[in-house]
This record gives structure tokens, sequence and C-alpha cells, in this order.
DNA sequence: TAATAACCGAGACGGTACGTCTCGTCTTTTA
DNA sequence: TAAAAGACGAGACGTACCGTCTCGGTTATTA
């Protein structure tokens, strides 16, 4: 028996046009400043057409980010057997990014809409590759005895965005190539 | 709500008014559905008289947060001579608080004002105990040998307080009461 | 031979669905609320069917009151040979109907299409039996005498369903039994 | 004294330029296209300002029609002593009103409003004099012993506005001069 | 009797307008 | 004479329908 139903398909261009206008809109104006009528505008799609498939401005950003729309960038640390060395290859590509984007704007929308949607904050983390990848590779550091073995892999990993977003939050510039070398030796010592 | 009339006299009960019943819906209601027309109406004042002293919604809550209207307490790290201990003390502090008050809701709200606006940003740290307080702290430990000479200041006081805002952003409850623990042990070592 | 297409023939079931809901719906909503998506949905049929076979809502609403869906009574003038008293008979027919089916709605309804649509109100007077019927026993009156030679036919029946609906639009109940005789009176003295 | 609230008082200007604006998206498009936001766009107003002050279309129209801006002219029947003569000059009057404007579709935008709308039905028949000035000039006929005592003096005025409206639904154009005559002749014998 | 073609229910699409809400400014009255 | 009350222009919100355009499935005619 046929499990699909009749009816015309989900248009992909339409979805595409959305995702690709909601993140269009994010980046140059910010969280505050996007709105549903000005996606809908830009994307040359009704509004209607973006309340059947998402419940909310924040649903659709989630699937922005989910997409790689609104981080194009890829922020894996990468792993070359030294872990300090690797944590402050991956900050420095974070405060590269800051500094090339609008010093902070697209961070600091990011977190506003985090605050305010409860999935795009559980994706927070993920988005900067601060999720599993460096979980993982802080294990490995642990195994390989870079780490002592009770080290708190969580609070690290926490600890070295959070440091990112407060200091997006407070404004201040980063200042200079050695911000990513003064946080890892805050966090590891 | 309270007993204020209208005339001269009677501004700093207006201006009390406002304040109160701007931290009272950000308590309630969090920051995205704190309206100025609500602040009015809750404070029993015409709008004019909101917009005549604060420029915005932000400078409102900004002058709230200075008068202790939002957090009413204080996250004075203590100073035993025991620097680590110190610091567990003061994140149990802002754990508590957060965990008794709507986990996280407060501090979520927070962050998203800071993110709109510049002057909440900046004085984020320093709301939380996170600013001079705690660096002149760090400083005395480096002084005691507690800490090494070359130890970033102020990126350990933005670890610290960057991991609770992460936390607080990815919905995760403080999950018990070794955390502050092993967040010190992340961040120090 | 190619005089008949190739393809299933028009679905008698779905047109009778169609005709019957709309009937429904104007009745117990009027014509404002009259919307062809709930016709589709009452009528369990698809859009396409309705736009397939009916340029507009006026037309599908025209075809109703041919058939006889709207206006299920049948409005002829009696001819007993008494014209005034046949008039009488037919406006308190209408009276009737109008005093039975929601004092009016019914016939502002159609008011309502009339004023929108062409069509409808080309019928309008057909609809209520004020038309050709009407005008051939108003000649046969002529004939025998019972009305000047140049009695104006037309404006007579104009009269008479105009005055039906003034009263309709204006709100105003049929007050009792006299009103047929008082209007007889009136248009023809 | 408290007979008056505190506040600003409402703005006239707007008043004005809604019911201005009103009437003439009214006449230009007719009462199906005539649109809130139309409206409030053409006085350069905003929605809001409309509905603060009138809770539906319909009540909008009412009030222009009660200020005369919907129908400009006056249809008062003059009292030469002549009632026939009288009624014709009338019924001309608002004949050459309908060939002047649009043919019949002001008339018929007039009876879609009030068939949709309680209290515009109310004021139809006012709205073009067939209210009490002629119901009184009826009335005074009687007196003068050009009706009979007994003449039904509201349906006499029903009929003869609601042939007028009967034409203009069903769209025939008035013919010629004689058309006001062949009414009375129909009316009044 | 297979292919074809138009039908069908369903519903997504780009739009327009709805009526509500809040913004930040401006104006009037009151105490 | 400042404060309350609240009207104002502006514009985004989320919903309801419009009329058009696919979908896949279902017949009836035609080759």
């Amino acid at each position: 028996m046929t499990d699909h139903r009749a009816g015309p398909v989900r248009s992909e261009a339409a979805r595409a046009a959305i995702l690709s206008a909601t993140a269009r809109i994010f980046a140059a104006k910010g969280y505050d400043r996007l709105t549903m009528e000005g996606i809908a505008a830009e994307a040359g799609v009704g509004k209607q057409t973006i309340y059947r498939w998402w419940p909310s401005k924040g649903a659709l950003i989630t699937e922005c980010l989910l997409e790689g729309h609104l981080l194009p960038e890829d922020f894996t640390p990468p792993d070359t057997g030294d872990l300090r060395a690797d944590l402050r290859t991956w900050l420095g590509q974070i405060s590269d990014f800051i500094s090339r984007y609008g010093g902070g704007d697209l961070v600091r929308s990011l977190v506003a809409a985090s605050a305010e949607n409860e999935d795009i904050g559980r994706r927070l983390q993920e988005s900067f590759g601060a999720d599993e990848i460096l979980a993982s590779r802080l294990r490995a550091a642990v195994e390989a005895g870079d780490l002592r073995s009770d080290a708190p892999v969580q609070e690290i990993s926490q600890a070295l965005l959070g440091a990112i977003i407060v200091r997006a939050l407070s404004r201040a510039p980063i200042p200079d190539e050695g911000f990513p070398g003064r946080l890892v030796a805050a966090v590891l010592g």
C-alpha cells in the first residue's frame, strides 16, 4: 500500500530561498531586525509558506544553523597531536572569523537567538565546534597523558567557548594574536 | 501601583516605580516580553515619563542592574586566602542563584539584553562580580604565589563566567554540587 | 471519431455536492462569509474542481439560484382572474418566506451577491418570480381591463419587488398580515 | 472636574483625512475593493487610528454617509404643490446622479454595504431622501386631497426607492427621460 | 486491452488584507 | 509645571482566503 499521501510536494526552491534569505538578513542586520515579512519579501515567498513549515523565527534560524548557512566556516579543531596548539588554532579560527565579520555582531546575534530559542541554545556549542569533536579530542589527550585523567572535559569546552562569548558580549575587540594563547593558558595552565 | 500622584514633587516615586516595575516584569516574563507599555502600565506611569529619563529599554535595564533590582544578590568572591576555594564559593553562589530562580531564565534574559544593548554587555561581567574585584583577587594570588606571574587574569575571569553562560544558554541544568569544583579545576588546573 | 474527447466525464456527484454545500453555507452564514475553501471542505472536494467548472463565486451562486437550491420555494404569482388578490398572495408568500428564514438575512445575502455579481443581479427579479411571469400576468390584466392600457408593466414589477428589498435592507421586520395589501394598494392604487 | 479625562484629544485632521479617503476610494473602486489598509495609506494614517475610532468598515461608511461624503448631492424632493410632479423631479435627480456617476456602480456599492452592515441599511432610505421628508410630503398630499386618506405612505416611499435599486441591481441603464414619469405612474396611478 | 487524457481530492504556492500589538513621539489635561 | 493619560504614524505580527499550479490516483475513450 502506498504510505505517501496525495497532493503536491513541498517546494524545495521555496525552502532554499527562505533559508538563504534568512541567513542573508541575519548576517546583514542581526537577529532583532530580522523580520518574517522581510524574509518573505527577500525570498520572494508568501508569509504563509514560511509559517507552514516553521513555527517561529527561532526554528527557522535553527535550520539555517544546521545547514551551515549562518556560520559558513567549519570550526573543527585540528588534530596534530599537540592539544594546546590545536586549541590555539581552533580559537584563532573563531577569532579571525569574528574579526572579519562585523567584530562580534554575528556572534551576538547568535547568542540573542540562543537566549530566546531553546533549540538554538542547545546547538550553540555544536555550531562552534565545541561539542563532541572537541570533547573526543580532549579525551584523546587524556589517554595520551597530555591531560589529567580526571580533567572535566565538558567544563573545559564551555570555558573556552564561554570566554569568546563573554568577550563578544562585552564589545571588547579581540586584541591581537595573543588571545588564543592566553585563553588556552588560562584554561589548561 | 504605588501611591504616587502627578506633580513635580513625586518624580522620585515615579522613578522608583518604573525601575521596580521593570525588574518585576523582567524577572517574570523575560527580556523579550518586556515592553515599554507594559512597564508604564505596571508602574502607573505615562510612557513619556520613562522616555524622558531613559533613552531605551536597554538603558532602563542597565540602571536596574546597577541598582541591584535585577540580581538581588551580591556575587562578590570571598577572600579567605585560598583562591580556588574562594572561586568555588563564588561559582557556587551563582549556581545556587540560577537554580533558585527559574533555572537560567534570568541569566538568559540578561544575556539577551547584553546582546542587544552595548551598555548592558559592558557591565555583564561586573553584574556577576567577574570584574575588578575578581581581577584584584587573582592578582593577589599571583603575588602570593598561588598563580604564575604571567597568568592571563582577564581570560580566566571570562572563562569562568563564560562557562556559566554557555551552560545557561544550552539549557543544561546545573547538575549537582560538583560543578563549581570541576569548573575551577578546568580553568586553574 | 473525435466528437468526444478521451477521459472520464464530469462527476455529477462532485457537482451536486458543491452546489449543495454552497447553498448550505450561503443560508447558514450569508454571502460575505461564504468562502471557496469552505465550500470545497464542506463538499469534500478539491478547490480546483470548483474552479474547473465555475469561474467565480458569483457563477456558483447563480447556478444554485437557477437550480432552486437557494430559494427552495416557488414564487410564481397565481392566476385567479383577480390581479390585486393574486399580487397580494404572491407578496404574502415572499413575506412568509422571509419571516420563516432568518427575517431577511437570506434576501440581504442575495442582494449582496447581486450587487457584486452581474449575472446574479440580472436574475434577481426572476428569482422572486418578478420577471416574465409577472409581466405577462400584468399584460393580461391590461387586456382584461383591470389596468390602463399604458400601465408601465416593468416599473410596477420593480416597485413591488423593490419595496420588499428596501424593507429587508432597512432591517424592519415585516410587521403583520397587512403588508402585502398595503403594498399592492400603494402601487396599484 | 472629572468630566474629561487627561490626555490628548482626538485629531480632527486624522478623522477628516480618513473619512475623505474612504469616500474617495468608495467612489473610485466600490465597496468590495475598499480596504482598511488602502484607506490608511490614502489618508496617511496608521491603521490603528482607524480601528481606534471605528469598529468596522461599515461604521466608517455609515459616518461618511451621514456627513455627506458619499452622496454629495441632496436628494430632497421639492414642494411645489403638485405631488406627482415633485416626485418626478426627485426621481429625475436620482436618475441623473446615477447616470453621471458610473451608471449605478455607486448605488450598488451602497446596497452592498447596506446588505452587510445594519446601520447603513437603516439609513439607506434617508440617504436618498426617501425618509421623513418624503413621508411628510406624502402626508401633506393626503391632507390636500391629492392622495386617499388611507394611502400607505411608507410603502409608497419604499416602492419608489426600491424600483430604483432593483433597476441598479439588474444593470439596466436608466433608459430615457420617461423613467421617472412611468415610475410615478406605476406607484401613484 | 493498453495507452491516453481528463477527471478527482488534496494541498502547496505567491499574494493581499485582516485586526492586534508595540514602538517612540507628540499633545492635552490634571493635580 | 511635571506627570498621567493616551492619540498619533509606523510597521511587524500571525491568520484567513484568494486563484493558480502541481501531485498521485482513478476512470472512460480511443487506438
